[in-house]
DNA sequence: TCATAATTGTGAAGATTATAACAAACTTTC
DNA sequence: GAAAGTTTGTTATAATCTTCACAATTATGA
């Protein structure tokens, strides 16, 4: 037999947003669902959906559909999402803050246990039971929690200095909320959130009345 | 000659990025750049921008590059990006708020115009200049202003029966930043923002190693 | 129980996107 | 001003992703 192939990354990113939905339905009391329904309920076409499912394996069955429950599980187990993982948040800015006010990070797999900024003003204040620490002390705090992923909430022009002192304590992960593109050491992975290019986007598709 | 192809979307989205970049090069009054240079600057392979920029219509000069203005210019007339557009703000929570104190907005090309919650303790507070309406001043203000793009930083769960209000006042352009998605009618234009599934989906390639 | 309907999973085909290869155009250097 | 070096724009090729088509499997109902 051939041998598999590795899912897309594409395809991981829309399991992302099934789990999403599957976990709404199953907050609703919703035990199955098929490709199709799911497909209205996401946009995306439903042997797109079975295709993605496809490379976690055989989910469902023929002729009734799937069992959200089981499927958010298969999904989470795919994705390693089998614990809550705790990050540590730098810059408690207006987004920062935001974050740290988010409610549903446990749901979606994470936990923020830190929060750092460089302005003494803020620093001790709390939000959300989460007290702001000083920049001085995020060495030590990855260390002793073993964090290996930071959410960057500081300006443009600050983030890649940030990040080559974060990849020296050992971050291996970034989420990058800036405008902006950095480099990151060969072993360490970054991920991006332009907050505003989604709206010029959607500018564009609009002047050119492209419905996708 | 065979008819040339309508440029992918996907290309649009890199020309954002691509303006986004360029505009810091012009601040640093940097005049010229090459594919290459570029595609350093943007993680994006030299072939792939020119590529890009080909459907764009001839940009470059070869044996030099790029002059940074004209290609700024050249790329916001070719996205339509020919004056600030006017938009409202829908949810004045954390995000709603943030959105409201960014400073970068009109660079971006965007102007928020009109802030508005439901929630009377918040109504006629004033954010970096804006005082926030209530609700049920929408419609009038989105007629007086002829206002047809809205983000909304609402609940997840009010938002589908706010777009639709939104449609009836002749939206025809919604950002939503929740984790959901939403039906609108078949002339209306809608992107998503959710703040978090990059960070799943950051969290998928670390497990799985995966640098892209 | 058997026919009919619903639905999955997947190989093959089709469509889209990225990369390679290279001629043409321009710049720089001697 | 000729030769060498850059860099673009584009055609051809390769890779990736989506959709089609359909056999296989399960549910439903007479
Ligand atoms: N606010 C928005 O709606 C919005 C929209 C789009 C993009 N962004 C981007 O998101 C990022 C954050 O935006 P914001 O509005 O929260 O900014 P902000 O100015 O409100 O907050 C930045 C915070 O980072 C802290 N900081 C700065 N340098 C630091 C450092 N080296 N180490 C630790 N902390 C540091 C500051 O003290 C401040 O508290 C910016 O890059 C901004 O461009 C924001
Ligand atoms: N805060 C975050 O960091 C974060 C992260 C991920 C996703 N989100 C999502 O972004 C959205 C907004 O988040 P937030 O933290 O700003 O929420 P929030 O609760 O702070 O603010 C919501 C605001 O919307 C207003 N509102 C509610 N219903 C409304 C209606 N029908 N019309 C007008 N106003 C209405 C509320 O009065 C409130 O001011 C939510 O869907 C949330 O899930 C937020």
């Amino acid at each position: 037999m051939r041998e598999k192939k590795r899912i897309p990354l594409i395809s991981v990113e829309r399991l992302i947003i099934y789990r999403r939905c599957l976990l709404k339905l199953k907050q609703a009391a919703i035990a199955k669902i098929s490709s199709n329904s799911l497909g209205k309920l996401t946009n995306i076409t439903a042997v797109n959906i079975r295709k993605d499912l496809s490379y976690i394996g055989e989910t469902g069955k023929p002729g009734f559909g799937y069992q959200v429950k089981e499927l958010i599980v298969h999904i989470e187990k795919f994705m390693g999402m089998d614990h809550i993982h705790k990050v540590v948040l730098i810059g408690m800015g207006n987004i920062g803050a935001s974050l740290l006010n988010y409610q549903n990070w446990q749901i979606r797999g994470f936990e923020i246990v830190g929060a750092f900024d460089k302005d003494k003003r803020k620093v001790n204040r709390v939000i959300n039971g989460v007290k702001i620490q000083n920049c001085r002390r995020l060495q030590n705090f990855l260390k002793k929690h073993s964090i290996s992923i930071a959410i960057l909430a500081i300006p443009a022009g600050e983030t890649q200095k940030k990040v080559n002192e974060l990849a020296e304590f050992g971050v291996k992960g970034f989420y990058i909320i800036s405008p902006i593109i950095v480099n990151v050491p060969k072993d360490c992975f970054v991920e991006y959130l332009d907050m505003i290019s989604p709206l010029e986007f959607l500018m564009f598709r609009i002047k050119k009345n492209i419905l996708k």
